[in-house]
DNA sequence: TTTATTTATCGTATATTTACGATATAAGAT
DNA sequence: ATCTTATATCGTAAATATACGATAAATAAA
């Protein structure tokens, strides 16, 4: 009785929380925060940056990847990833749409 | 060998993700939309609208709390809840200056 | 062709998350 | 005091996530 019942809420909900899943893990921010910092593709230099086995790196970059946040295009025996600023963008406007909006309204806090 | 690792990452790193975290479930997002449409507490009603278990919801509740993006009040056999305003915009500042500046600079994508 | 280099995937152990029902707790209502 | 209502916590089963080493795959270099 552990499954999980994602369907139940609107798509925007799951969208939402999907891309905060992908960035729920310090070593996929780190990650993110060296490819926003080039304007190029890394290649494999973030292997090298973080403390973690290859094996570990590439499976974070594969979750990102697959949730949207980065693009990848294989170059060879190396790879190639950089940012999605768009996934980005539809996520800021999201969470503000949501969340900045409303707050505007309601600034008081209550307890 | 699964222990997290999350110690080998910067304080900021590991806070925005446990940020991230608290809201990457469709459920939880629910749940802070609700209360951030509410200028007041919610107490129950957050039970009713989701399709879930009220011991579900209390455990969502908890971690949304435990993580800061909810403040909660004890009230009689009630409890009241409502969103901690001060920790999204502190999450916004930082999600802010990690991507949304850099953005302006590397706007264009390379692959 | 063989060897080296780079990255992805597989297998797997452990940790964490998710969900539920059952039960505890705490205060108001009767 | 007892019952009702609202919420939290416990126990637990199943699902997912995390990490690593080993290995595969794919190209470049020799």
């Amino acid at each position: 009785m552990a499954k999980h019942k994602k369907e139940a809420f609107t798509q925007r909900e799951q969208d939402l929380a999907a891309f905060a899943k992908a960035m729920a893990h310090p070593a996929r921010i780190s990650i993110l925060k060296a490819l926003a910092q080039h304007n190029e593709c890394i290649c494999g230099e973030i292997v090298e940056i973080l403390p973690l086995a290859q094996s570990t790196v590439s499976q974070h970059l594969k979750e990102l990847k697959i949730a949207g946040l980065i693009d990848g295009a294989i170059d060879g025996p190396r790879s190639c990833y950089c940012i999605n600023w768009k996934a980005f963008e539809k996520f800021n406007q999201e969470f503000n749409s949501l969340f900045n909006n409303l707050k505007l309204k309601n600034e008081k806090a209550c307890c």
